[in-house]
DNA sequence: CGAGGGTTTGAAGTGCATCAAATAGTGTGG
DNA sequence: CCACACTATTTGATGCACTTCAAACCCTCG
């Protein structure tokens, strides 16, 4: 058991060049739990015990405003980490974290974290360039919200989740239901129904359900990246 | 000269919590220089050699897309630090700097930064810390740009500018010309103006240039805050 | 006084949200 | 395998917020 956790946590960037040992250390007091779909792991404000990483499923952070408006601030999946950051923020939760698809999650205490940092610097330094890798996501995020428009940010989605490595086709499926994918991009159902219309006529893409095909990356990427200071394919943004 | 760095440094939040030896070290090989208005202190993309802490002035960061869009990452005053991310971005400027107002900023090779990092745990640490705060506005900002509106917006800034010790009154000065401010809020100068005329009929806010008169913060920040997730005075997110 | 920037105001257009309703899709029990 | 219930998605109609383009205004400074 722990030596599948060991092996897993290796496979997360967060924790990417860390030596044996720090990782035998984590997965000793790592728990790993089923969640069913609408689980809600922890609530924004609550007292912070433990932080996670994904090992498979999908979780949807977000927070709440007083009248009621939902903010999603990610959406993850495997590999990802989440609720590491309450360390700094008093250890309380900054956000809440819902399970959206079915998920399998391992859980490590905070104090383990704290201890980490505290006494391993390599630990530290690694930490200190997930979090900058975070960081510049986030600018990104920014900006697409700025300038892009719905058609053009949802493109843009859509060429994250193609692998690079495809000539100039990609087949892509959408990883989560569409409204979800909606809130992702922060918009409406239904301007994401009535965008991604758009997004077909303007680049030629087919739509069959959750499955998109697209025949001319380049033109896709001309269409949404003409708005976006990074060119496709958008640097080395992979995630965390 | 390398004594009032020191003291300098020391008021940063970037640098705070620091032995003596760290910001002596770092002080040696720092410069501090004049800069006029408009003058453009690196583009993104450009080898980056320093990073910078500013004594006074004002400084934009921004990043311009493929179609000559400007997104304004950020605008910085006294005591913030900037530049320093590129350490992570393989020595390379996210995002270009231009001085708005007449400054006199500091610059620190980054080499100097990488030693600290590598061989100072404590500066690590601070660091990280340090990283964290300003993710964590940054998740704000994505809060703030996706429910609030222009009016709200506004508002919100001007909470932010309030010394948080006063009673229920306030005087603001707004820190640079309004186009900034509209730039910085991520919205055209016609709207900010607009919109400033719609959060004075709301909440009683009284506008004489560049200076605003709050009498009730309170009604203020019902009006603005009721769209955030955080209240007034918005926790603890105070400035690097 | 006059030039030039910053700021405001007006009019018109665009994009997204909202509300309402139709349609497609999925899983259930018979 | 079908009918039903329920949810996801699409489509239509309308409204509001912000942008855009244009022009006026204001203020400062030579």
């Amino acid at each position: 058991m722990t030596e599948m956790v060991q092996n897993f946590l290796k496979e997360s960037l967060f924790f990417s060049g860390l030596d044996d040992a720090t990782i035998k250390r984590l997965s000793t007091v790592a728990h790993l739990h089923d969640y069913e779909k609408g689980k809600l792991l922890f609530v924004a404000g609550e007292r912070a015990q433990s932080f996670f990483i994904i090992r498979a499923g999908w979780v949807k952070l977000f927070r709440e405003t007083l009248d009621g408006d939902q903010a999603v601030v990610d959406i993850l999946t495997a590999r990802h980490v989440f609720g590491e950051t309450s360390i700094f923020e008093n250890d309380i939760y900054p956000y809440s974290a819902e399970v959206v698809e079915p998920a399998k999650i391992v859980s490590i205490p905070l104090s383990a974290l704290k201890n980490e940092i505290e006494n391993n610097h390599a630990f530290a330094v690694a930490m200190l360039t997930s979090m900058s890798r975070y960081r510049r996501q986030q600018e990104e995020e920014i900006e697409h919200r700025t300038l892009q428009n719905a058609p053009q940010r949802i493109g843009c989605f859509l060429l994250r989740l193609t692998d690079q490595a495809t000539d100039g086709q990609a087949r892509v499926n959408l990883p989560y239901d569409k409204t979800l994918v909606a809130s992702r991009l922060g918009m409406q159902p239904e301007t994401f129904s009535r965008a991604l219309g758009k997004l077909k006529d303007a680049t030629g893409i087919r739509v069959k359900g959750a499955t998109i095909e697209i025949d001319k990356i380049e033109e896709l990427s001309e269409f949404s990246c003409s708005a976006c200071s990074s060119e496709f394919p958008c640097k080395d943004l992979k995630r965390r």
